[in-house]
DNA sequence: AACGCATCCAACCGCATCTTG
DNA sequence: GCAAGATGCGGTTGGATGCGT
């Protein structure tokens, strides 16, 4: 059975909101507030809408100090970085920028700050392709021609060094999906969250199977066991996520740093590129980069980051041998969590769960 | 001027969550 | 504890407008 219609569609007016309309309604929540009840709303002021069309009007429109257009340069800054912490949760973002409507701000982000990102990141994908390119041909020429001086063979054009001098690549990379990793069917979701520290025995996954059955709740409901066994929760409760006592939240809790090591290496690398936005943007510098803890996998393939400092200065599969992260994962994680933080968000352990949150359904997501 | 296509954005819709009785 | 209703949210739609040919 369907839920019934919070209005009666028939009697009900659509489309584009007339002034009348607009003033009958902002006259009276000027003078009587909404009553706590959109609904009853706007029989009581003689408007032939729907309840929710009120409250959307008078929330995006009609209420005082609303701003529209006119975009500036930082406020461009915080949705993308938002965004990029937080993904489409426009309520929130919204909430960090006062006078702009949630509404107001996906529509900006669809139409116009996604195709700016995209357009920007193209011209300088193909700025580093042409500048890698050329310094690799440097390389070839300075090789062959000490080989040929020396006749030293163990020099390698393809060894990358720790240069955290080098400019950082300015754009998220775009990674190749790992298949093994996939969590399109219960039974990958179950290898996940058995691999939560393995605090998921097969009886507690039958049990929340059983629970997901009995309450109708498909496949992604999953997240709602990974949200409530959030490796975070013992994560260092002050209020600003610094590089010691994020070492240290890691020290001490190696569940989900093991997590992001066995399973979100797609993550990882969209989180650390995610990071470096945010640093380039100048948002965040509560963290060092440089722990040696979270190696790329061996096979993860990685593209778009060619002659970054991070080690990853070609495109394809990255071997053990050639390449490690730094930890990037987990840091790019905790800037998250930190970038939150910055946000005034009144409690640390929401700001946590809202980006493990992300982090969960931007995995499924990929899937 | 007329047409077609692209873009923008206000508004709608359906779903999830919260509240209330 | 449960069901029904209210609210909030994010994705999508479609009409208005702009622009190029």
């Amino acid at each position: 059975m369907g839920r019934a219609p919070c209005c009666d569609k028939a009697n009900v007016k659509k489309g584009p909101w007339s002034p009348e309309e607009d003033a009958k309604l902002k006259a009276y929540i000027e003078q009587h507030g909404t009553g706590g009840n959109w609904i009853a709303l706007p029989q009581k002021i003689g408007l032939k809408r729907c309840g929710k069309s009120c409250r959307l009007r008078w929330l995006n429109y009609l209420r005082p100090n609303i701003k529209h257009g006119g975009f500036s340069e930082e406020e461009d800054n915080i949705i993308c970085s938002l965004y990029i912490s937080i993904g489409s949760r426009w309520s929130i973002i919204a909430a960090q920028l006062p006078g702009r409507t949630d509404n107001d701000i996906k529509n900006y982000w669809n139409t116009r700050l996604k195709k700016k990102l995209l357009g920007k990141q193209r011209k300088e994908h193909q700025a580093r392709k042409a500048n890698s390119l050329k310094q690799e041909m440097k390389k070839c020429i300075a090789n062959s021609s000490n080989l040929m001086l020396t006749g030293n063979t163990t020099q390698n054009p393809n060894y990358f060094t720790h240069d955290h001098e080098t400019p950082l690549p300015t754009m998220p990379c775009i990674y190749t999906i790992n298949q093994d990793l996939a969590l399109n069917d219960q039974s990958s979701i179950r290898k996940l969250l058995m691999k939560l520290g393995g605090r998921f025995s097969s009886n507690d996954h039958h049990h929340h199977q059983q629970q997901q059955q009995s309450h109708g709740l498909d496949h992604n409901s999953s997240y709602n066991n990974l949200h409530h066994q959030n490796p975070l929760d013992n994560f260092p409760s002050s209020t600003t996520s610094t590089a010691a006592n994020t070492q240290q939240f890691y020290d001490n809790n190696n569940s989900f740093s093991q997590f992001l090591m066995n399973t979100t290496d797609q993550y990882n690398l969209e989180m650390a590129a995610a990071s470096v936005q945010m640093s380039l943007q100048g948002i965040n510098s509560n963290f060092q980069m440089g722990y040696d803890m979270n190696p790329v996998p061996e096979g993860s393939c990685l593209e778009g980051l060619e002659g970054s400092s991070y080690n990853c200065s070609t495109s394809g599969p990255i071997s053990a041998e050639s390449t490690s992260w730094d930890g990037m994962g987990p840091l790019a994680y905790t800037q998250t969590v930190s970038e939150l933080d910055r946000c005034a968000q009144p409690d640390h352990m929401l700001q946590a769960d809202y980006a493990f949150e992300e982090l969960h359904s931007r995995y499924i997501g990929l899937h």
